[in-house]
DNA sequence: ATCCTCCCCTAC
DNA sequence: TAAGGTAGGGGAGGAT
């Protein structure tokens, strides 16, 4: 059998890209998309990042910057980005047999080992083909393992000449990859890492690449070993071509403002569930155990710090809304305390199993018709849009709503966002 | 001896 | 004034 060769296609600047696609008028023009609750900056288009502003800042801090050198400035839209992702998805899974949805903006591809130049023609005719029909340009990088294809990918979005495309495959091109780049854009190598290594004077991919294995094994643990072997050309991660049923879900959010009250956090925690419910639903999933958690502001050292959290076992595995909605106020109200300015709060669903593997308990079968509404519940909220239909109240939704200031539109997933073309 | 929990690290 | 959200793996060290 011949080895199997590894292609990551990764966005340019996703979510930028994404925003763009809706407003020709942005194109050549700076523009970054911001996080949840507009804390940090996520992504700069290609003329935001050579105006000097840096990814990840917090953007109150960079404001002054980003005003005075014209920079438009977008809230996150996921649902507009879930849909672009699905549309390259779609184009990659018709022209390639095998392909892995890696997170929203990266798929890898298993490839036949084809000679160099095919794999090259490939790569470069699959970037033109994707931007022609989705819109969104995107880097490809091929190598013999995925670390390898990630580095291939890195190069190739970094250095011009390569017109969007690198491929690693022959050993000198390797070789020089290597000697150029600096070991924290390495794939599995985080700052821990970095910091770990540059006490044995490791600085560059080449240097890591030349450390033995042993010592390798010794300072990184196994998860460093692997990249290291997948560097080497030892494929240690496999194509996942099919996904793994989830292990948890997780439904959290800062708050748009300061929240004191048991009401507003009950209220808060209400919508989480049922957003979790959802996340259950849409992986045909059930769950047996819900864990709530609250925060006060790390970033104000002044203010009396409380961040409880609490586990709770739910009778019967099951995805209800109303039963996990139950479960979670009961545990706002074993951990609620007067006296707090709450910032965050959030909810886990643990001990996931998938539906078709949970048997039902002898004392309190699965309350089907729960489930039943909560499925009713949530297709009208696809239809309708998130808020259409909610448990309890909204009364309090103004003191614990995120900031969504600068939101463009959904374009692609509401009706009432739908592009208007002026005839 | 094995399990469990917490914490760290990583990625996107 | 203001500082994200989601998911997973591994390892240390205590609990059983």
């Amino acid at each position: 059998m011949s080895r199997s060769i590894f292609a990551l296609v990764d966005c340019n600047n996703f979510y930028a890209s994404c925003e763009r696609l809706f407003k020709p008028w942005l194109i050549g023009k700076p523009l970054v998309v911001l996080s949840n609750n507009d804390g940090c900056l996520i992504s700069r288009s290609d003329e935001a990042k050579a105006l000097g502003i840096p990814m990840g800042a917090p953007y109150f801090k960079i404001k002054p910057l980003i005003e005075a050198s014209g920079v438009r400035v977008f809230s996150s839209n996921y649902p507009l980005y879930g849909n672009i992702s699905e549309r390259v998805q779609d184009l990659l899974e018709e022209i390639c047999p095998r392909v892995e949805a890696y997170s929203i903006d990266e798929w890898f591809l298993s490839l036949p080992d084809f000679p160099e130049t095919a794999l090259e023609t490939f790569a470069r005719d699959l970037r033109v083909k994707i931007l022609t029909s989705t819109g969104m340009p995107v880097s490809i990088g091929i190598g013999e393992s995925k670390t390898l294809a990630k580095l291939a990918n890195y190069l190739a979005k970094k250095t011009s000449e390569t017109d969007g495309t690198l491929c690693l495959t022959t050993c000198n091109k390797k070789q020089s990859a290597l000697e150029k780049t600096d070991l924290k854009y390495l794939w599995g190598i985080g700052s821990g890492s970095v910091q770990k290594l540059e006490k044995l004077e490791v600085r560059t991919a080449q240097n890591f690449y030349n450390l033995p294995p042993a010592l390798v094994r010794k300072v990184l643990g196994v998860t460093g070993l692997r990249t290291h072997q997948e560097l080497h050309g030892l494929p240690c991660l496999q194509l996942e071509d099919y996904p793994e049923d989830r292990k948890s879900v997780l439904v959290s959010r800062s708050f748009g403002s300061v929240v004191t009250k048991r009401e507003e956090l009950d209220e808060a925690v209400s919508v989480f569930s049922k957003l979790a419910a959802q996340k259950l639903h849409r992986g045909k999933m059930v769950c047996s155990t819900v864990s709530v958690f609250l925060r006060t502001n790390r970033h104000k050292p002044g203010d009396q710090q409380y961040r409880p959290n609490i586990v709770i076992s739910l009778p019967t595995a099951n995805r209800s809304t109303g039963e996990i909605t139950k479960a979670a106020l009961a545990g706002i109200k074993e951990i609620f305390k007067e006296g707090y300015h709450y910032k965050k709060a959030g909810l886990f669903l643990l001990d996931l199993q998938n539906e078709k593997l949970v048997q039902n308990s002898l004392f309190s079968p699965r309350d089907t018709k729960s489930e039943n509404l909560s499925c009713a519940l949530d297709l009208i909220d696809r239809d309708f849009g998130n808020a259409a239909i909610h448990y309890g109240t909204r009364d309090h939704y103004a003191c614990w709503k995120m900031n969504q200031n600068l939101r463009s539109q959904s374009y692609t997933t509401q009706w009432s966002d739908l592009l208007q073309v002026k005839g």
